[in-house]
Order: C-alpha cells, then sequence, then structure tokens
DNA sequence: GCCAATACTGTATTTAATTACTGTATTGGC
DNA sequence: GCCAATACAGTAATTAAATACAGTATTGGC
C-alpha cells in the first residue's frame, strides 16, 4: 500500500503527525521548514511531493496548511489482539477485540498492535492481569527485553534471556518458573514498547 | 463553562466542526463567509470572537485556519500534568507537558487529565516510576480506591483508607510506610482510572 | 559511467488568508 | 428610551503561506 520512506522522510511524516496531535492543526511549509533547521522551503515540498507519492500523505497544494495525513498502520488506529487462535499469526484480523486510536507518537517505539495480558505471571515488571501491552512487531529481540514469543501455538509475555543456545523466557512472578526451550522451538512475534490499564471500576 | 450560544453561533459552530470531520483541517475564515453566503469576513470573525468568549473554540490569531475547536470531533485531548507547582490546583495550565489524544472510551470512567507518577511507592499495585495515571477529577473517594491526595502541598498517589474518622494513605510497596492524617488535612484530587505507560528502551 | 531519486540552498513571486478600519440595522433587557 | 450584544456590508491593507525556478551535491542501481 504505502511504500518504504527514507529517514528523512519518515522524519518529516513523524514531525506532522506530532504537529497534528499536538496543535491540532497540520503544519506550514514553512514551519516543518524551520523545525528541521532547513533554509529553503523547497526542500521540504520535495519531501511532501515524496511522501503524497508514497501514499503517506494527501498534498493539497494552493491550500493553507493543505497537509492531510493518510491513515497509515501505526499511525492511528490500534488494533487490540485479545485470545490468540491456535496456528495463526498473532495478528490475524479475526482476533481482533477492536480498534483504539491511540496515537502511536505516544510511545517511544510505534507500536504495531495491543495484546491483551492475561494471568498475574508478569505482575513484578508492572504488567497486571487484562493489561493491554503495546507490542512492536519485530522477529528479534535482545536479552533483558520483554517479549511476546510463540512456542507450540501458545503465546506468552516474558523476559527475553539467552542461556547456553537456549532461550529463557523468565516470568516476573516467584511463583511462576522460568522456559527453557531451544531457539529453533521459540518464535519471536515482538517486543513490549509500552501499557494501558483500563482499571476496573 | 461554556455560554449559551445564539442560533447564528451554533451554526457556525457546527460548521467549523463538520468542515474539521471532512476535511481534516479547520476552514478559513473565507471558507466560512461563503458557506454563509456572507459578504464580508467581519461578519465571521464578530461570530469567531463570540465562540471564544463563550469558551467553544480558541481563536489562533494571526494563524491560517487558527480556529481549533473546543468540543467535538478530536477534542478527547487528556493534558499530561508534570510536576505539581506547590499551592496551586493540580490541574494548573503552567504545569501541563503536553496534550495527548487519548479516546475517553478507553479507559471505563472518563478522566479529566494525566498524571506522571514519580516513585515506586505503587509497584505492588502494578503503578511504576514514571508511568501516567489516568485521572478522574472528584473531591470523594471509596475506602479501596486508588486516589491522588494532597497534603501539605504535596501530591501522592495512595490507596484511601478510612481509620476511626482518620485517612490512611496506603502505599503499595513494602518497603513505604502507611501516612495517617486527620481527615481535615488531606483534599482528594481525583481518583485513578487507568495508567499508560511509554516503556523505556 | 550514467541515470534517477534524494536532499538540499537561494531568490523571487504569487496567491491565500487574516486584519483593520468605518458604518448600518435589529433585537432584547432594564 | 437607551445601552449592549448581535449580525451584518464594504473597502483596503497587511501578513501568512505556498509556489516557481534555477541550481548543487550525494547516493545507489544497473
Amino acid at each position: 500500500m504505502s511504500k518504504a520512506l527514507t529517514v528523512r522522510q519518515s522524519e518529516i511524516r513523524d514531525y506532522i503527525s506530532d504537529h497534528i496531535s499536538q496543535e491540532s492543526i497540520p503544519p506550514t511549509i514553512a514551519e516543518i521548514r524551520s523545525a528541521f533547521g532547513l533554509a529553503s522551503n523547497t526542500g521540504v515540498v520535495d519531501h511532501l511531493k515524496a511522501l503524497e507519492n508514497k501514499g503517506h500523505i494527501r498534498y493539497h497544494r494552493g491550500r493553507a496548511r493543505g497537509i492531510e495525513l493518510m491513515q497509515g498502520p501505526g499511525t492511528q488506529g490500534l488494533p487490540i489482539i485479545g485470545r490468540v487462535a491456535a496456528g495463526s499469526p498473532v495478528e490475524a484480523i479475526e482476533n481482533t477485540e477492536k480498534v483504539i486510536h491511540v496515537p502511536a507518537a505516544m510511545f517511544r517505539l510505534k507500536p504495531d498492535y495491543l495484546l491483551r495480558v492475561r494471568g498475574d505471571s508478569m505482575i513484578n515488571a508492572g504488567i497486571l492481569d487484562n493489561d493491554l501491552i503495546a507490542v512492536k512487531k519485530q522477529s528479534t529481540a535482545r536479552a533483558g527485553e520483554i517479549v511476546v514469543a510463540r512456542h507450540d501455538d501458545e503465546v506468552t509475555v516474558k523476559e527475553l534471556q539467552i542461556d547456553n543456545g537456549e532461550v529463557v523466557l523468565l516470568p516476573a512472578n516467584e511463583a511462576y518458573a522460568p522456559i527453557r526451550i531451544p531457539a529453533e522451538m521459540v518464535t519471536i512475534e515482538g517486543v513490549y514498547v509500552g501499557l494501558v490499564r483500563e482499571s476496573a471500576a
């Protein structure tokens, strides 16, 4: 749908997105120019044209602040994934509870979806039963990161550790034991980048 | 807060609201003028000033399309309160870090603002240092609820308990002792209704 | 080695949009 | 009967913002 952006292009796209959420109006070309320390409007216009060609914005020529953000994945709505069906990828659409409009800019790393956590195995990491964790999709992770891991068609949230070539999934709760699995039997679905809790009444 | 509008004023307010939802950008003064078949910008400006005085819009002079709706689509922004200045009410505008657009529907009870939590006194309730808690403003609360309480110009987040006419502010961390204060020395600022965590990298 | 895309500077110009007056007519309240 | 608020017209001036052109330098692909 929307082609890959260069580093500079996605910086500008993010600036536009942030400007809209904070000022509730798109920036002018001159505002973008000075935000990036550029000397000429032309450079900004070039980027806007590129972003338009790649389907990320609509650029209404001749209109003041005529930049309209296209709601690409990760921009506006984050789907909430509920129970995860066995065998299906975690982002399968039929598992979507609903979509909530959380600005991805709210989190330091842009998440791709929200996953509802079941159980209390991560309470010492401040992740409680029924919390929604913001997950960024990626297939690798570093030791010490909290990851969404799939093993035997079961998806769990645990701290990742590597020990002697084996993957250790470490709960943050003394009542649970670490899970040790050969690396080739575990798939990393994503990493934990944030959390949303709708507190019970 | 927002005073009653005349018929004409609410027509114009509705037009602005519709324009934002349809074009995702506020209208210009000239667009409003021609939409209502007026011959002069002055009439529109008069209405905008009236709408501003009555608290329905913010009118940013000198900016193209500088009309910001205070209610309606895209207005569910919650201010993030950072450090709380001594003596000032917690919602004081100078303490606002920024506004993030979190749909109020995300939480069961509609919060009024987000408060950045400092310290680890509530870790057993899953509230960590630097988390943002969603707070609903209210001056009373029931025992067992987690509240934002002010005592001696200091604002803390604790579980509320009542014991023998005294207020007990209960931390959720064994390392901290409960705080016991006469009820008349504590002000309840609001109750905890949700949480947002921007996880550290 | 060339082409296309990216990422800009610099200057000038045009058009979009807001503001700044002055003035008229109507309405409702005290 | 007057005052304040509402609801406009009309004209000019000013500023905000976008565009148009002509370049330069760098990168990666074929």
